[in-house]
DNA sequence: ACATACCTGTGACTTTTGGCACAAGTGGTC
DNA sequence: GACCACTTGTGCCAAAAGTCACAGGTATGT
């Protein structure tokens, strides 16, 4: 499988015997924009590698949502990782956000079992965890410590595009839903930041304006 | 060592040579109330394994706390292991709450090489990581989705000893410092709650009234 | 008994965030 | 052009959380 070739290279997958097991017993399914990949509740039975795309993953009560985090390419869904090692329930959705999405599964108890003969795998392993874990951290600290303002204005700034002009292509409504809030209060906030000149709005889209 | 036998227990650490390269390498420290662990900014040098004792481990910002979680008996501070694996500083400060505490302190290098080389340490350190991951995650999702009132509450009767009648022995400040807000606010909610029969107040105590 | 440090309660006010309702704009499609 | 789904703006109000200020209680040490 040739697809698989920078995933490796991106992990440092290099043992023969366990590119030969990931081939053997991972398979690789694509998927459209808007696609599930996981529901919140559900069993996970494999490890999911986001070979191409982007996959937005998320926790979801009632109605409201927050970010967890994005996949990009060659991304590791930790969550589905850490089911992987005591089989529970998901408490998260994933949704591919790209157009579309190719997806690496491998079955959960491989996933394990690679960890003891492979070193490499097992360092796979350990460093998506700590990568994740540390991510999580900074955004724990983030809700808990900063206001919506901040967040939201950090969030503008980075995603904002450098090759576009600095701007997010997103709907208010899209990015209530990353913050863990409603439509209604990033509309005030992004209008307030409008009047401070450090934004400008345009239909789902919003400019960053550096003054620096 | 012999006050390391309950936590080879525990972790199911059975590989001699494993043990004998904990004991020498590893040292025990002692601590007494109140001591810092580990300090924001600080760079972390050696995995922590409290061995006896309780230690609360939180996040600081200007004057606000959040808790992070605690560690009890033969637990490992997940942070300083996630800070093994790369050197960084540490984001969070840990400080002993019981009388006084026992350390088991590792240095960072036979930490990552252990992972390499015993099955049983590379499955602590894994399992260590998820169970920190959920943990965490659901915290993350509490703070996004619930009011502090809800968590307040949460927070009561997740920590109310059984054993002495359902009493939470803290302060109304101490319980501010847990859930990430001001003291002000905690003892309102607080009021309200004794006044709606669900819990009793005292001096450094609350006492929660299960009606049921 | 007095000083001191900490703990609790609360009034008054502000800021932040959320919820409802409705108007108007945009862009597609049939 | 008519219809539809989505997007944005905003007035109005309510709930949640935070801030400031101060009064009085409790516990402890000298």
């Amino acid at each position: 499988m040739k697809a698989l070739e920078p995933f490796y290279q991106q992990m440092g997958i290099r043992e023969p015997a366990l590119r030969q097991a990931i081939e053997k017993h991972g398979f690789v399914t694509a998927h459209v924009a808007q696609e599930r990949l996981i529901k919140t509740g559900e069993y996970i039975k494999v490890l999911k590698i986001l070979l191409q795309g982007r996959v937005r993953v998320f926790q979801e009560s009632e109605d409201r949502e927050i970010l967890i985090y994005y996949l990009s390419q060659m991304e590791t869904c930790t969550l589905s990782l850490s089911a992987c090692f005591g089989d529970c329930q998901s408490t998260v959705s994933a949704i591919v956000e790209s157009n579309q999405a190719q997806v690496l599964n491998i079955p959960v108890r491989y996933v394990t079992d690679w960890c003891h003969q492979y070193p490499s795998w097992n360092h796979f392993t350990i460093d998506t965890f700590r990568h994740s874990y540390q991510v999580l951290m900074e955004s724990y600290s983030m809700l808990a410590f900063k206001t919506l303002n901040e967040r939201l204005w950090e969030y503008l700034t980075n995603n904002a595009c450098p090759s576009t002009n600095n701007v997010v292509l997103m709907s208010h409504q899209q990015i209530a839903n990353e913050l863990g809030t409603t439509r209604e209060v990033v509309s005030r906030l992004l209008k307030k930041l409008e009047k401070q000149q450090r934004i400008r709005l345009g239909q789902k889209s919003i400019q960053i304006i550096y003054s620096s």
